[in-house]
RNA sequence: GGGGUAGUAGCUCAUCUGGUAGAGCAUUUGGUUCGCAAUCAAAAGGUAGUGGGUUCGAGUCCCAUCUACUCCA
């Protein structure tokens, strides 16, 4: 069988069971601060488990795109090494929402396994919570009896906490696992050593292959559980491992699913896969992680210096390192494998086959900045060799400045330093690490109380779609603590407050007295954030939003609307939406576009949207619009947005977007709007940001009254534009000839000075002019006058100043023209200093300079 | 969110502890002729990211801020 005809099975097994097929959600993660990407199957329905949303169905069935590269799930150091780790995965899962629990779970997964794909039921072995008694939790009875009905005793299990409890996170549902393992040795080694005991330990071929979660506790911030009213079902089996094992294989990577792209590598690079374990390591690394890349820069995460971009930059980073270092690939690679993959994905994943030229842009130019990085590593690292040559070991703090301040692989110092018979001092690097872990950890912390319910059961309704204000009452609410800030989250009943999230900004508002100071949404919660509680909690409050803030913020979305139709008019259908970012001030738009905007097509965009603003196209709203209906209409959806089977629809016109923001009525209200810039962001991307209404106008008044200011101080010149160049040429030529006069104005005090000089090489003077402009000149006298000694005086708009120049010899012969003007400074109340040819000081009292200069002459007499 | 590094001529970078802002390439002009980065001479090119502060004096030290790179979360 082939992969897409497993994956198929799968699905359709699960369908004539009643589940209802949902497509995968996207890998990148928007709206949940505690996640930055999907890391198993649940996720998407982590809103329904916490009881935040409804169920639409009582079963679904999905596979799952999966990136498991940080936090609780962290396997990216391993991915390559092994043979059945990813960074990413599709993860096979049937739901149950309250509906069937552990009886048809087991029986599901016993069926598909060994009647569907068939799998020998001699290879199979299971695993039931064991019990923990720090917990003060059973053994698991019920699934243990349960799988008694399929499978011998012998092949049931027990686990530890650590394998069989899955917990969600340090809060929320949790509840007892059940797994199911696959031993796939030969028959010969089974004899040897039974499978039963090589379960869960780390053996490649006795591997986990499905697990089956039964969700019935509530983890609490204290620590204790609490059991759950509606229990769920949550399971994952690991398509890749599925796919190793109806295939026959002994690895994950010798599947359908990457051996193309392996063997892509291999012939670039003029190696053969499994001739060598570090290039073998090296093309699996590059194969993972070229998926894992590409499927997240498809959902609209692109690499970046913070976050989740970060994450994506570190993964592809991982693979050109593992290619220059095994493979020999010196030059970018990664992203010619691209279009490999493009076929072989494209077609299941579209948003892959759509975007295949901006994913493979972006991976060049990653690649070209990380090479750019290693080429300045190894330069630093060969002059650190060169400098301390006779050390022989790299110092622990040099390799981590190497790694933590200029990017180069630890790894790659190591390789380097042992190409030279050095060694690296890795206690004193591991240190380094572990200091800056400790200093991020501690500053990021943020402690969460437990909700306190007020209305149990209550799910938020958010009305700010008519109204902008509503009494509500709280529904829960909780503290949280954020290193130096307290503050509370509140929940409502219902709620006229925008929650932030699809770019646009949240609601600021006032619940009676107390300030809303903004809005965020949380799990599909609409969290409203305050920074007191009111003191009766249980009252009915009067919510109202801020509405000429919610007027402001309305006009730049829809603009953003408008916007959006017409750069895909202007510059054509490639142009994808990247991201937005919609606030009261202004509106910013990331896009796909493959050059820059010339004046014209930014006036014509434009010109575009004002018409549509002119027309006063009036709003036509869908809230809940099946998602095909929908994409009839011709709505256009986002790469990277989950979508429900019912979506909102907004349309102005011709614009038609899938959209859950707010919206003015009438795009006429949005007055006026302007591009205010337009650059680059990353390869095949560009960024514009734009005002609306007051902001156009105050943007419009700018500009004129600069035009206005400009008329004024040419008294209404005719053309502006030359009178500045005009100006301008003046000002230069007049500049040069000042410049030219007090060069020559020096030149003659020095030349002065250097005639006489050579006749009495010691000169002692008060000067009219300030001594500090003809430095310079002096300085140069010592050229030719080694026996000199010139001390000069002067005082300009009221402060004295002094300047002492010394000729060699009297250096040489111990003088010091520093030690010599912090004496005399005493004179004039004034400090100075400088090199023993040269100083110069300053001071506060005039009268003293003749003093000063009399010492000076004492001295040097 | 926290830490580190960098920002100096059009470009790539020097300027060791504060003390005359410099080199190579590129540009312009002139010379030479050795055919594809030719060579010689000269010139021009700088508010040292921005804004404060300390100091007789700041590219250099301190504070703030912006931008880029980078590590951690």
């Amino acid at each position: 069988m082939t992969s897409n005809e497993i994956r198929k099975a799968f699905l359709d097994y699960f369908e004539s069971k009643d589940h209802h097929v949902v497509p995968s959600a996207p890998m990148v993660i928007k709206n949940d601060p505690t996640l930055m990407f999907t890391n198993a199957g649940m996720n998407q329905f982590k809103d329904i488990f916490l009881g935040n949303q409804q169920r639409q169905w009582p079963r679904a069935t999905d596979s799952q795109k999966c990136l498991r590269v940080s936090g609780k799930h962290n396997d990216l150091e391993e991915v390559g090494h092994d043979t059945y780790h990813h960074t990413m995965f599709e993860m096979l899962g049937n739901w149950s929402f309250g509906d069937y629990f552990k009886k048809e779970a087991i029986a599901y997964g016993w069926e598909f396994l060994t009647e569907v794909m068939k799998i020998n039921k001699d290879w199979l072995y299971v695993t039931v919570f064991g019990g923990d008694e720090k917990e003060g939790l059973e053994m698991d009875m019920e699934a243990y009896n349960f799988w008694k009905e399929h499978i011998s005793e012998d092949r049931i299990l027990r686990g530890s906490k650590k394998d069989n409890f899955w917990e969600m996170g340090d809060q929320g549902p949790c509840g007892p696992c059940s797994e199911i393992h696959v031993d796939i040795r030969p028959d010969e080694e089974k004899a040897k050593v039974p499978g039963k005991d090589l379960v869960n330990k780390d053996n490649p071929q006795v591997i986990e292959i499905w697990n089956l979660v039964f969700m019935q506790f509530n983890r609490k911030a204290d620590g204790t559980l609490e059991p759950l009213k509606a229990k769920h079902i949550d399971t994952g089996m690991g398509f890749e491992r599925l796919c190793m094992v109806m295939q026959g294989k002994r690895s994950n990577y010798d599947t359908d699913v990457f051996q193309p792209l392996i063997q892509e590598i291999a012939a670039k690079c003029g190696k053969k896969y499994g001739e060598n374990e570090d290039a073998d390591i090296a093309m699996r690394v590059c194969a993972d992680h070229l998926r894992a890349v590409s499927f997240s820069i498809a959902d609209g995460q692109l690499p970046s210096n913070v976050k989740a971009g970060y994450v994506i930059r570190r993964i592809l980073r991982r693979a050109v390192r593992y290619g220059y270092t095994f493979l020999g690939f010196t030059e970018p690679f990664i992203n010619t494998l691209v279009p490999t993959l493009v076929g072989q994905m494209g077609h299941q994943f579209p948003e892959l086959k759509k975007q295949q030229e901006l994913i493979q842009r972006i991976i060049l130019e990653e690649e070209q900045a990380f090479l750019r990085t290693l080429a300045g590593g190894i330069k630093r690292f060969e002059d650190y060799v060169v400098k301390n040559a006779d050390k022989k070991i790299v110092d622990g703090a040099f390799a981590f400045e190497l790694f933590d301040t200029y990017g180069f692989p630890i790894d790659l110092t190591q390789l380097m330093a042992s190409e030279k018979s050095w060694t690296v001092d890795m206690a004193g690097f591991e240190k380094g690490l572990q200091e800056q872990k400790e200093r991020s950890r501690g500053a990021a912390k943020v402690e969460s109380d437990d909700w306190q319910e007020l209305l149990p059961g209550v799910e938020e309704e958010f009305i700010g779609y008519d109204v902008l204000e509503a009494d509500v009452r709280i529904a829960r609410y909780r503290r949280v603590k954020a290193k130096d800030k307290e503050f509370y989250q509140l929940v409502f009943d219902r709620t006229p407050f925008y929650g932030e999230s699809g770019g646009q900004t949240g609601d600021t508002g006032n619940l009676g007295e107390l300030a809303i100071k903004n809005t965020k949404k949380e799990n599909g919660l609409i969290v409203h954030i305050v920074d007191t509680l009111p003191e009766d909690l249980t009252a009915t409050f009067h919510a109202s939003v801020d509405a000429a803030r919610r007027q402001a913020i309305g006009n730049n979305h829809t603009a953003t609307h408008l916007m959006h139709y017409a750069l895909r008019q202007v510059l054509g259908d490639h142009v994808e939406q990247k991201g937005s970012s919609v606030d009261a001030e202004r509106l910013r738009f990331d896009f796909s576009h493959f050059a820059k905007l010339s004046h014209e097509e930014i006036r014509a965009v434009e010109r575009r949207v004002n018409e549509m603003i002119r027309q006063c196209l009036p709003l036509e709203e869908h809230r809940a619009m099946p998602i095909a209906e929908a994409q009839k209409l011709g709505a256009m959806a986002l790469f990277g947005e989950k979508y429900g089977d019912k979506v909102r629809v907004v349309k102005y016109g011709p614009s038609i977007e899938f959209c859950g923001g707010t919206h003015v009525a009438n795009t006429g209200m949005i007055g006026s709007f302007r591009i205010v810039g337009e650059g680059a962001i990353a390869a095949g991307m560009r960024r514009i940001e734009a005002v609306t209404a007051v902001g156009a106008e105050r943007y419009a008044d700018d500009q004129q009254d600069l035009i206005a200011s400009l008329n004024d101080m040419f008294k209404g010149t005719k053309d502006l534009a030359a009178s500045i160049a005009k100006l301008q040429e003046d000002n230069a030529s007049l500049k040069a000839s000042v410049e030219q006069l007090q060069k020559e104005k020096a030149a003659g005090v020095a030349k002065g000075f250097a005639d006489r000089l050579k006749v009495t090489p010691t000169l002692i003077e008060r000067v009219d002019f300030d001594v500090n402009t003809v430095k310079d000149a002096m300085m140069a006298l010592r050229n030719d006058n080694p026996d000199m000694a010139l001390v000069l005086g002067s005082v300009t708009a009221g402060k004295p100043a002094l300047l002492i120049v010394l000729g060699q010899n009297r250096v040489d012969a111990g003088m010091n023209a520093g030690q010599m003007v912090r004496t005399l400074g005493k004179e004039i109340q004034g400090g100075g200093g400088g090199q023993p040819h040269f100083a110069t000081a300053g001071g506060k009292n005039p009268d003293g300079l003749d003093k000063a200069l009399a010492v000076a002459k004492e001295m040097l007499a």
